[in-house]
RNA sequence: GGCGGCGUAGCCAAGUGGUAAGGCAGAGGUCUGCAAAACCUUUAUUCAUCGGUUCGAUUCCGAUCGCCGCCUCCA
């Protein structure tokens, strides 16, 4: 039975989708102003390695994402670089979704732009309006936290010993608001900036407002999984189930799933520190996506990650292994019937998987039973205990633990842009180097391509000739 | 100030009231003309510190130190 935990009851649960071969999720996409950094991908690895098990466990998934293509930060870098928002969100979201399927994120069903669902929005707080959960201050909507009951429930905040330090930051606001817990719904316009002129007046969406018009358009009223990293619990949830149950009346979303924060070198990410990391940076530092998505994948989502530059070389090393290991396996002609402790092997470690997979999603545990599986069938193949038959079979199951998570061989060509691809050759003819280090006439090889070697303590080091 | 999480070998990290998964790095070995690659074996008397509960605690409780998150845009 796979079990999840679950944000609002702060428990973990068994998972029973509303439809039973059926699971609708809706994951908190990129907000498109700039190169999404490592730490947002963990939790878009997250989600997607949660799509992949629930599909490997034979449910249908109907999953969608968001792209916030309008907010404060957007419209002051559109306007710096001069071009409209369209424009310029256009640019971001296209490197985002180079970069998803780079590090072998699967497409979600559905991919939604908020700007292309003013009218979903407008009805939305029409909706919230006529059940009397908004007001109106110069000209912008706000929602009235005091008529929502369960407002808190989801991320447990204690206001009260929050008012204090709330009610500075509402003098600061340079929107009026009414309690300081209220939120925005529809900004009214400001010269100069984007709008829309809706009935509501010429404005633009609140962030919040977004993702619950979009969820239920395109998932309904109820659906079962909402997903995000834990910094959007509160407010961004909280207020999605607020306006989202304040309008309908119907609880919202079953089990709500959060990626903890991902750590760099022990500190949070900062470009003030140093540790900052998008994804082509460590693409550009000779790094493969492959290693990337698994070093994100490899501890549980509910725990906070320390990404270590060790660490991701050592997931280097892991990942070429798996693959080697892959590839051994395809090389076998031995003929000859499957032996009895081979079919053990594939069932033992297949129940090993699937249970810690069932268990919240307890990746390094998954990631253990695929290493022990991966050394015990190099055992067996060093005996010449494997034949043709058996390593079908095993491979069947290398393919089956692939499925959820992505790991083993390498990224279709055509899913990355040039740029990627480019820098993913030259790390692969370091690699050849590295294995001929000694051989001359690979080393001239090379060198004529303009990649120059050379050797230190560490091995034999590439780089390339400018 | 309010709320919450974490601290396990050089690095990443799982886990449990009964005596420490897995990966990387390191060491040894198999194979190989020598290497490289591949593969195997091995590596924490110990789980931040100090107390307490218990037959027994890394696991429960308390305190201390350290790190981190949310409360404000944020994956």
């Amino acid at each position: 039975m796979f079990r999840l935990y679950n944000t609002l009851t702060g428990a973990v649960e068994d998972f029973h989708p509303l439809e039973d071969k059926l699971v609708r999720m809706y994951v908190c996409g990129p907000t498109v102003h700039d190169f999404a950094h490592i730490g947002n991908f963990r939790t878009f690895l997250f989600t997607d390695l949660l799509r992949r098990y629930l599909k490997y466990q034979g449910y249908q998934v109907h999953h969608v994402m968001n792209i916030t293509d309008v907010d404060d930060k957007i419209i002051k870098k559109a306007t710096e670089a001069g071009k409209s928002l369209r424009e310029y969100t256009d640019i971001y979201a296209q490197y985002f979704l180079e970069d998803f399927d780079a590090l072998g994120a699967e497409r979600p069903e559905e991919i939604l732009r908020a700007t292309d669902h003013i009218p979903e929005m407008i009805e939305l707080v029409r909706r919230l309006e006529a059940s009397g959960h908004t007001y109106e201050s110069e000209g912008s909507t706000y929602f009235r936290i005091a008529t929502f009951d369960n407002y808190g429930r989801l991320s447990k905040m204690n206001f009260e010993g929050n008012i204090a330090g709330a009610s500075e930051r509402v003098d600061a606001d340079e929107y009026e608001k009414a309690d300081a817990r209220d939120f925005v719904l529809w900004k009214a316009a400001k010269p100069g900036e984007p709008f829309w002129e809706t009935e509501l007046g010429p404005g633009r969406p609140g962030w919040h407002l977004e993702c619950s018009a979009m969820s239920m358009k395109a998932l309904g009223e109820t659906f079962d999984i909402h997903a995000g990293g834990v910094d959007l619990v509160f407010p961004h949830h909280e207020n999605e189930i607020a306006q989202s149950e304040g309008a309908t009346g119907r609880p919202f979303v079953r089990y709500w799933v959060h990626a903890e924060f991902l750590m760099v070198e022990g500190q949070k990410m900062s470009k003030r520190l140093g540790n900052y990391y998008t994804f082509r940076d460590l693409v550009k530092m000779g790094h493969t996506p492959r290693a990337i998505r698994y070093l994100l994948l490899s501890a549980p989502h509910h725990k906070q990650l320390n990404f270590t530059l060790e660490g991701l070389r050592g997931a280097e090393s892991t990942v070429e292994r798996l693959n080697d290991f892959r590839k051994r396996l395809t090389e076998i002609r031995t003929e000859g019937e499957a032996a009895p402790a081979i079919s053990e092997l594939i069932e033992r470690s297949r129940q090993r998987f699937e249970a810690a997979l069932d268990d919240d999603l307890n990746t390094a545990e998954a990631l253990a039973a695929i290493h022990d599986f991966v050394r015990e069938t190099n055992t067996a193949m060093n005996a010449g205990q494997v034949t043709a038959a058996a390593a079908e079979r095993l491979l069947e199951l290398v393919e089956r633990f692939d499925s959820v998570f992505g790991i083993f061989g390498e990224v279709k060509q055509e899913m990355l842009d040039s740029e990627i691809q480019a820098l993913i050759d030259e790390r692969q003819a370091a690699r050849k180097a590295r294995n001929f280090a000694r051989a001359d006439e690979i080393r001239q090889h090379l060198t004529e391509r303009g990649i120059l070697l050379e050797d230190t303590k560490e091995g034999v080091r590439w780089r390339r000739k400018q």
